[in-house]
RNA sequence: GGAGGUGUCGCAUAGUGGCCUAGUGCGCCCGCCUGCUAAGCGGGUUGAGGGUAAUCCCCUCUCGCGGGUUCAAAUCCCGCCACCUCCGCCA
């Protein structure tokens, strides 16, 4: 949700922005005569109110027949103000829910147009030029076979299309990544954490999951559960309703969760193996600091990422995510892409988005400052996409005898192996 | 899943239909007093929203949440949620 005081000063200020998104700017005048309807509807009441309340307290001090009179003037009044009362429900409904649609501001800087329009920052590394070292690369899929390392058939056989299951040397390999992430994280200053991956609607609706994401979003009807696609959910949630000391911020947390997608209108992109699946691990960062301060803490996340991939030696490209392509509560974000030879592209491996106020104010997060009480800021960023990294790894660091590198800093995390080799 | 109990301001408690604009104690903040500290004295201390451009002022809402009864609800009724105790089940 973004702040009303900018929206009715500056509406201009929100249809550009909704116009950088390609949405239509019409919503933003329609959240502002909701808006209007809605005060106009608690002057009415509170003004009733206030006389049902004055004459209340004549009521008790009066006796006899005084008293009778008094009881049906004021029996008149109720209803007045049980009928002002639902007015200014139903006001306040309709103003919600058009608040509820409006996506966050898109930052100034962030590119504007759809999907295709980012705007690619820096490249990291070099894609290895595997002419050179006198072999074609095999695909994830086959290295995942020839190593052991999972399971597509069955995991389709149990679970169905884009399941798996890592087996041997994969899930070693989930577990050292998130081992090193969840290590590295601590030391950073996350606080390690393992939240509920199964939440209320409120956790969905308010980090902004039940917008244009919801047909992504895995629903347990019979309980009202929601199935987490990403643990920002449970640790934005964390803090709701809560006031935060200005002493304790920044808050920074690090979390390993399951998270589950329907990948719903991804049909036939990327079918082959793990890269797009409807489960997978994942370790994420998430901070809550001031607005004023989230622009800093954006670059933070967006340079342990970067680093985080530095040190798993893949060579990756960083871009500047168009406005149309932010989703509903993000004002910028930045993907890393790393690498991936068999598709000769860069692909997503990390993400990291400034949410602005815009998910705190929906989940009532709010810090106390010497100047009172007010917002304050979220930031989200991958730390470790474990399927999508798996991937990555084995493409990139593969070698001709179709055996797989493990980098430097990996290899404390299994047992000291140099190398994964295929099983007989 | 079943039975019972509890839910009031940061904490502890009072309040069982209208002088509740929720009292008191503790803690905390400001001031006074004071060699220093403590004590003592005085004042303040939930959050949201509206009137307003406003940190002043006024008003409304807020006693776990949502409904209902009533002229009037912290208080009575119903539903839900959380926690505690026990039973069942389970990793």
């Amino acid at each position: 949700m973004i702040d009303l005081r900018t929206l009715r000063d500056h509406p201009e200020q929100a249809r550009d922005a909704q116009r950088r998104r390609g949405l239509s700017p019409d919503l933003i005048d329609e959240i502002l005569a909701a808006d209007e309807a809605r005060r106009a509807s608690i002057v009415a009441f509170e003004r009733l109110r206030a006389e049902q309340k004055s004459l209340g307290v004549q009521v008790a001090q009066t006796q006899g027949e005084d008293r009778a009179a008094l009881l049906a003037s004021t029996k008149t009044l109720a209803q007045r103000v049980k009928a002002a009362d639902t007015v200014q429900g139903e006001a306040e409904a309709t103003f919600y829910e058009s608040m509820l649609q409006l996506p966050n501001l898109a930052s100034p800087e962030a590119p504007a147009g759809s999907e295709d329009d980012f705007v690619v920052l820096e490249h990291v590394g070099e894609p290895r030029n595997f002419k050179a070292d006198g072999f074609e690369p095999l695909d994830h899929v086959e290295l995942g076979k020839r190593l052991g390392a999972f399971d597509i058939e069955r995991g389709a056989k149990v679970s169905g299309a884009r399941f798996y299951y890592l087996t041997g040397v994969g899930a070693m390999l989930e577990l050292a990544l998130v081992q090193m992430a969840m290590e590295r994280a601590q030391s950073s200053g996350f606080t390690p954490m393992i939240p509920p991956a199964l939440v209320k609607p409120r956790a969905m609706e308010g980090t902004g999951f039940l917008g244009q994401a919801a047909a992504d979003v895995y629903h347990l009807a019979d309980d009202d559960f929601y199935l987490v696609g990403t643990s920002e959910v449970p640790l934005a949630a964390y803090h709701s309703d809560e006031i935060l000391e200005m002493a304790t911020l920044p808050r920074r947390y690090a979390a390993f969760s399951p998270c589950y997608r329907k990948e719903a209108g991804s049909y036939g992109k990327d079918t082959r193996g793990i890269f797009r699946v409807h489960w997978f691990d994942k370790v994420e960062l998430f901070t809550y600091t001031t607005l004023e301060e989230s622009y800093a803490e954006h670059r933070r996340l967006l340079q342990w990422e970067k680093e985080w991939l530095e040190l798993l030696e893949l060579p990756f490209r960083v871009i500047d995510v168009a406005a149309g392509d932010l989703g509903l509560s993000a004002a910028r974000k930045f993907d890393c892409e790393a690498w991936i030879p068999t598709q000769g592209k860069y692909r997503e491996l990390t993400s990291t988005s400034n949410c602005t106020e815009f998910q705190a104010r929906r989940l009532g997060i709010r810090g106390r400052f010497e100047t009172g009480v007010r917002s304050l800021a979220t930031l989200n960023g991958t730390a470790c996409a474990m399927t999508r990294t798996i991937v990555a790894l084995l493409e990139n660091h593969q070698q001709p005898d179709g055996s797989v590198r493990v980098p430097a800093v990996l290899q404390p995390y299994l047992q000291g192996r140099e190398t994964l080799v295929p099983i007989a």
